[in-house]
RNA sequence: GUGGGUGUAGUUCAACGGCAGAGCACCGGAUUGUGGUUCCGGGCGUUGUGGGUUCGAAUCCCAUCACCCACCCCA
């Protein structure tokens, strides 16, 4: 084989393509439930505009980034995730001066250049939900409740929902202080990963999974002891408004988002069975983003769904998706003739919105029945010699076999019932 | 980026140094116009790719690519 797809990218086929639509569907229906418009930006932007808001030393930025110059020099990346681009046109747009909320979702490709695996592509695709404006903890339990409106919907159940808060730039600083005063006189213990999110995200150190650096964890200080005031009442609110809305969550304090700009609220949605790859949502808050990349300072949260993983989950579980199209009738035509006069009636079912199939290269009756049965068409409509002479057809159920001989204008009035 | 596993027909898998096979799927047929069950017939596939060892390689060795698993990271 001559040309092979680039790794870690995959083609949707057209037997799959039926369930990408549906399940790109649901999601559209769900957000319009909530009131959340769509908004689609370009799949590329300026590099620096990933590198300010997720972070210098992300690892999305420092080794995952598919970055490139064009013609003239000016530095771009695809897209790593896609709250930075709506966010820059929530800004550029001037959404931020109009002091109305932003209820957004987009949905489309993202890129990162790591090691394919289950669960993990190069180029993988993305849902999201973005609500720009508020600080109400109401609208936390609202994005939230938009993911598991739509998992429900989908029919997912083997899943969970855990939550924390990061708390603010504040909180998150004292944070981290205490855990490296916890962690300092245990440094030469821990894995060389361990030393190194010492330096650089000590939060991270909570979810290491090498043995040694585990036993640590559980007398280690917990972030929720170290929020401020605001910030320990916003997530007691969050809590409290998931209860009322009748979902379940597990606090977890060790849930920690990946790129620099969340603030309070951090949540995950988790599928076991999945196994490494198991987080099929995650999101949170961000109230310092849309400062730090030139707007107004404004409050924000959101979230963003894999659809690769929730594909796959869908599919561990069980969970019937749609299939190919089939015909609603399978036209049958016995010789020359007859093979003429069914296409002006194929035609006219057509434009009623029917999809009615006919294959040309199939001449037998036997094997034109045959194709109309493995087609899993709902009718057979046949036409032969004797139909022809009489003005009539053959309407034939295929599901019950029973059959029945009408004039051809009434095929159409037969198959609306 | 690190470590491990696997690549044979459209697909699921055999063959594990000696002629590359089977199930499913697909196509055709079982006397003149009726599908699903049954029966019969239909397979040269660069054994992922490129080297090497050998009289002989799908099989052993090396490299490479892809996928899978774990790490890492995250959706």
């Amino acid at each position: 084989m001559m040309y092979k797809i680039p790794r870690g990218t995959f083609d949707i086929l057209p037997a799959d393509s039926v369930k990408w639509q549906y399940v790109k569907d649901i999601f559209r229906k769900v957000a319009a439930s909530f009131g959340y418009s769509e908004i689609t930006t370009p799949i590329f932007e300026m590099a620096e505009l990933f590198e300010r808001s997720s972070g210098e030393n992300s690892d999305v930025v420092q080794k995952e980034m598919y970055r490139f110059s064009d013609q003239k020099g000016r530095n771009f990346a695809l897209r790593p995730e896609g709250t930075a681009p709506v966010v820059r046109s929530y800004v550029e747009n001037h959404m931020d001066k109009s002091g109305a909320r932003s209820k957004l979702f987009y949905m489309g490709p993202m890129f990162r250049y790591d090691r394919p695996q289950a669960g993990r592509y190069r180029q993988f695709y993305q849902y999201g939900i973005e609500l720009i404006g508020s600080n109400h903890p109401y609208f936390d339990a609202e994005v939230i409740a938009i993911e598991m409106n739509f998992l429900k919907a989908l029919g997912l159940k083997e899943l969970r929902l855990e939550i924390n808060s990061v708390g603010c730039a504040n909180c998150a600083k004292d944070y981290d202080e205490a855990l490296r005063e916890y962690y300092r006189p245990h440094l030469n213990d821990l894995c060389p990963d361990c030393q190194k999110r010492y330096q650089q995200k000590p939060r991270r150190l909570l979810d290491c999974k090498v043995p040694s650096c585990k036993v640590f964890r559980k007398a280690a200080p917990s972030q929720l002891d170290y929020l401020d005031e605001d910030c320990r009442l916003h997530f007691a609110e969050v809590l409290k408004y998931l209860d009322t809305m009748g979902i379940a969550y597990k606090v977890n304090p060790a849930i920690v988002r990946g790129l620099d700009y969340y603030t309070n609220t951090a949540f995950e949605v988790i599928v076991d069975a999945l196994g490494a790859q198991n987080s099929i949502a995650g999101g949170g808050r961000y109230n310092a983003l849309i400062a730090e990349i030139g707007g107004k300072d404004t409050p924000a949260i959101g979230f963003a769904g894999g659809f690769e993983r929730l594909l796959l989950a869908l599919e561990k579980e069980g969970v019937t998706l749609p299939e190919t199209v089939r015909p609603k009738v399978y036209a049958v035509a016995i010789g020359e003739e007859a093979r003429r006069a069914i296409l002006p009636i194929l035609q006219t079912l057509r434009e009623a919105g029917f999809y009615a199939e006919y294959n040309p290269e199939k001449t037998s009756f036997k094997a034109q029945m045959k194709a109309a049965d493995t087609s899993g068409a709902d009718y057979a409509i046949i036409l032969g010699e004797d139909e022809l002479a009489q003005g009539k057809l053959i309407l034939k159920n295929l599901r019950d076999s029973v059959q029945i001989s009408l004039d051809p204008a009434e095929v159409l009035h037969n198959l609306s019932q």
